[in-house]
DNA sequence: CGGACAAGTTTGCCAC
DNA sequence: GTGGCAAACTTGTCCG
């Protein structure tokens, strides 16, 4: 078999239609997006406002994250939790 | 039941999980390429090349579809096909 | 001299009005493009088929670039050529 | 000589030319704005803060040249300045 | 005026 | 950790 540092064509190909694949099914789903965003824009909804509540409703879901996060590290600092490794 | 101008809380809230979900699917494709990489490189990929290799096949893509694109405008013009409505 | 974080107000003004020089020279640019097209359109050009002969030279030319990267890259990787700095 | 439509082989490579020159002139001007940010920013400015005065400092041309329309729309329409033809 | 196309801006990622 | 690079999103422009 046509070997190069132990990476044969086959391998090659495989990994290249993987991301194309994936890259695909990507560029689907904004599409789909996009489809969500005119529709509602049919039915008489801003669209620049849509986006302000996606984007906010992202920035309140990081937020919480963070939140949770900070009390877990608070409750570790006190005992009330056991220590990560 | 509540509406404003003609837009009910539903609608809106059907509209916004909608999106968020189809972004959240994006979003988890988009590690999944990530991953792809991450292994490539793992197995002794150059993953400069490989993004070198994705980049030209989508631009010979393009490149094809533009050809067929002007084919058809060509033929057109030549009234060898129907004008478009 | 007013300096504020070692910068004057003269270099400051040096630098938008450089920008800006640049920027109206790009709109007149833009302008001429937008000139040609319409003195073609007079001519009987078909825009739509103009802008699709650009568009396909310009990825054709990204392709030859992309391709010499790779060829590149891959010389490299024989060590047909010496490794970057 | 080959004509379709009039249009000589000729007269098309000049136009793309043409085209393809000035777009290559405005991608060059592109380039040296791209170059006055960095240069700035190496030299300690906010390159946010350049962007800022540079968008707000056309706002306020947009709005001066409007404010002279004005005038000047006001001041014909009190016989002050000939009409236009 | 609305939709497509391009430009600019911002964000995230990778290498160093 | 940072800075440059590339991708994504947003904004503006231009044509029909």
């Amino acid at each position: 078999m046509t070997t190069i540092n132990g990476i044969t064509a086959d391998q090659l190909r495989s990994i290249v239609e993987r991301i194309e694949r994936l890259e695909q099914d990507k560029a689907n789903i904004a599409a789909d997006v996009k489809d969500v965003y005119a529709e509602a824009k049919g039915n008489g909804y801003d669209t620049k406002a849509l986006r302000s509540i996606i984007k906010l409703r992202k920035l309140e879901a990081a937020e919480r994250e963070e939140q949770e996060y900070m009390l877990d590290v608070y409750m570790r600092a006190m005992g009330m939790l056991p220590e990560l490794d």
